[in-house]
RNA sequence: GCCCAUAUAGCUCAGGCGGUAGAGCACUUCCUUGGUAAGGAAGAGGUCAUCGGUUCGAUUCCGAUUAUGGGCACCA
């Protein structure tokens, strides 16, 4: 006779097996309504599950993470019913649960899904789940569910069972006419589900193969609560607001047009953050043993023949054909700094090298790919390539890794941070052994870096492992941003070497590495991350002058060029405009300082200092104005 | 590259079932010299993305192209 434990200790026993909902039941009318699933010693089931042995229950209601999932989960399967309903034609494929809620991936040859279709969509899933259909859980045969979807007509369905290997009992759902393939579990009846909108409809490939048939995917989100969906709902709007290309369009920092395609034109403003980011890395670099260089931007062909890029990365490079040759616009510096690096005869005492360039680079991206500063046909990388020996990839990775997290620190990036290694990808160079060898070394230093990291297979560069750094964007998607790679292959491929203690030739290990990754996207990162709020190191102008009449002109003139002299970004705005006008104005382009000048402070030889968050710092000398900025600029962005 | 959507003034957006367009902000001029988030008035500003088709007439309807947006695929 089971013996139910419940998360709170107590114990209850049964004369039968019971089902979860049976032991809800027995708690209490308002659990027995709110459950949607148990957790049975840890698993999650139906609420039509049986208990037949002594068991530790918890009773999963909308309340729990999970229970929030299953009813994502129900939901895409309410959707995939309305649909059916509406569109008997369509054929369901998938439909998991994401972040903040699912979607479902249909294969409908005969039309498209509009957003009037979502609306109506919508509206069927809402009647169904008045319905207040019972979801019922079948077991069923591998062979018999095939045949039923075949019979069905679902061919996709057909396909997925047919991928499960053996001959495991598979189970269904059945919620009315509607049938799903699913592991569930689910919620106990289609009236559980109320909170939920369709979101959006997009084009995804099925499997996730772009040689296959493009499906149509339709995102909803859906809550236990109307309070969640609107929080979340706003929480999406404030997000949207902080979009880098909004905010690069509203405080006049770049743009793009037409006649170049991924292709960023900087304006005055957004060139000062990309020199002083670019500058700061400079030095950052420099201080820790890296040389700058600077190599062609156009290469003939036979380079990248040779480096493997011809045959690996050809769909990205730009391909510029002269009357005798043909060039390529460079995609990345490695081969370029293998011929500095080959100019000259090494010893291993030379080693490790580590040169540093950001020169612009261009890759061809596909059209759909481009995305404001975040996917660009035109970038520079704070990029450096590190030539070692064997014995030197363990401490100079996590020398990077170090100076990497150092970095980061300084922009206030220490939670938004992912860190991934990816392994060797099918169109790749060399041998397994060596991919082998480099893929234990990166995860190595990864874990004497103390770093949490997944492993994403398949992801790696052509010609080697690599780990990632990604940062997330408003919105939640992650870029990377920073990357260490190590290369077995290409240095043997360009024939560098060097004279080992031994005199012979051997051919050195090479760090692909960058903190930043694209100063572009890392810098579309940190618009959308300070909300265009530079911390006032970054800020493009850095403190702003206000005169309240005509007559301080003069002393605001004379403020501004002492700001100037100490290396402060500083304006004067003199126009005739009220004060509070002015404020508001360079309130809203987000300068740090506003410096207020009327009769009194010119007077005495003083400024009136209120911050672009409304703080009044009061009345400061202009010394001890520049002592506040400058402390605040010191500070750079970190949050330690 | 693929699927869907979008493209109107410097910016944000209206509008038109076919008769060449409108607001707010910004801009220019004038009045106002006002102490910490919008003072007032007047004026100027558009080949309605590009190219084609239908039509007496297209910014509007149709088609193509380009770019952008959301996804997918690919990648920093």
């Amino acid at each position: 006779m089971p013996m139910i434990t419940l998360p709170d200790g107590s114990k209850k026993e049964f004369d039968k097996p019971v089902t979860v909902a049976e032991v809800a039941a027995s708690i209490g009318a308002g659990l027995a309504k709110a459950a949607l699933a148990g957790k049975v010693n840890g698993k999650l089931v139906d609420t039509s599950h049986v208990i037949s042995d002594d068991s530790d229950l918890v009773i999963v209601t909308g309340r729990d993470p999970e229970g929030l999932e299953v009813i994502r989960h129900s939901t895409a399967h309410l959707l995939a019913h309305a649909v059916k309903t509406l569109f008997p034609k369509a054929q369901v494929t998938i439909g998991p649960v994401i972040e903040d809620g699912f979607y479902y991936d249909f294969s409908y040859q005969e039309g498209t899904f509009s957003i009037e279709d979502l609306a109506r969509i919508e509206e069927k899933m809402h009647e169904l789940a008045a319905k207040n259909i019972p979801v019922v859980r079948k077991e069923i045969k591998r062979e018999e569910a095939i045949k039923f979807f075949r019979d069905l007509g679902e061919i996709y369905k057909a396909k997925i069972i047919e991928d499960i290997p053996g001959s495991e009992t598979l189970t269904i759902y059945e919620q009315g006419d509607f049938t799903d393939l699913c592991r569930g579990p689910h919620t106990p009846t289609t009236g559980a589900l109320k909170i939920f909108k369709l979101m959006k409809v997009a084009g995804a490939y099925w499997r996730g193969d772009s040689n296959n048939e493009m499906l149509q995917r339709i995102y909803g989100t859906a809550w236990n609560d109307k309070k969640s969906l609107d929080e979340y709902l706003t929480r999406l709007e404030e997000a949207e607001k902080r979009d880098h290309r909004k905010i690069g369009k509203h405080l006049d920092l770049f743009h793009l047009q037409e006649e170049a395609p991924g292709m960023i034109f900087w304006h005055p403003h957004g060139w000062i953050i990309y020199q002083q980011i670019k500058q700061y890395m400079s030095q950052k670099i420099l201080q820790d043993g890296y040389q700058e260089i600077q190599t062609p931007q156009l290469v003939d062909i036979s380079l990248w023949e040779k480096s493997g890029h011809a045959e690996l990365f050809k769909d990205d490079m730009f391909i510029v054909d002269t009357e005798n040759s043909q060039y390529a616009i460079k995609p990345m510096n490695c081969p370029c700094h293998i011929q500095v690096f080959k100019n000259g005869l090494r010893s291993y005492r030379d080693l490790p090298i580590r040169y540093a360039e950001f020169s612009n680079l261009h890759r061809n991206e596909a059209s759909g790919a481009m995305h404001g500063l975040m996917r660009v046909r035109q970038l520079a990388q704070d990029d450096a390539h590190i030539f070692c020996r064997e014995d030197q990839i363990q401490e100079e990775s996590y020398k990077f890794i170090q100076l990497l997290l150092d970095v980061y620190k300084d922009f206030g990036f220490e939670e938004n941070l992912t860190i991934r290694l990816a392994t060797r990808p099918d169109k790749r160079l060399g041998d397994d052994a060596l991919w082998d060898h480099a893929e234990k070394a990166l995860s190595e230093s990864l874990k004497h870096a103390g770093l949490a990291f997944e492993v994403r297979p398949k992801e790696g560069a052509f010609y080697g492992p690599k780990i990632e750094f990604h940062l997330k964007d408003c919105i939640g998607r992650m870029w990377q941003c920073g990357t260490l790679q190590l290369d077995y292959n290409m240095p043997n491929r360009l024939e560098a070497y060097y004279i080992g203690e031994d005199s012979s030739k051997k051919v050195p290990v090479m760090l692909h590495r960058a903190a930043f990754g694209s100063l572009e996207r890392f810098i579309g990162i940190l618009i959308e991350h300070y909300a265009g709020k530079f911390p006032v190191w970054l800020a493009p102008v850095q403190a702003v002058v206000l005169n309240i009449t005509d007559k301080q002109t003069p002393y605001v003139e004379k403020v501004v060029g002492f700001l100037k002299n100490q290396g402060i970004r500083a304006k004067s705005d003199l126009r005739n405009e009220k004060i509070s006008y002015k404020i508001r104005e360079h309130t809203l382009q987000c300068v740090p300082y506003l410096l207020v000048v009327g009769d009194r402070e010119a007077e005495a030889n003083t400024v009136s200092v209120r911050t672009q968050r409304g703080e009044d710092l009061g009345i400061h000398s202009m010394e001890a104005a520049l002592a506040l900025i400058n402390a605040e600029i010191a500070k750079k962005g970190r949050i330690h």
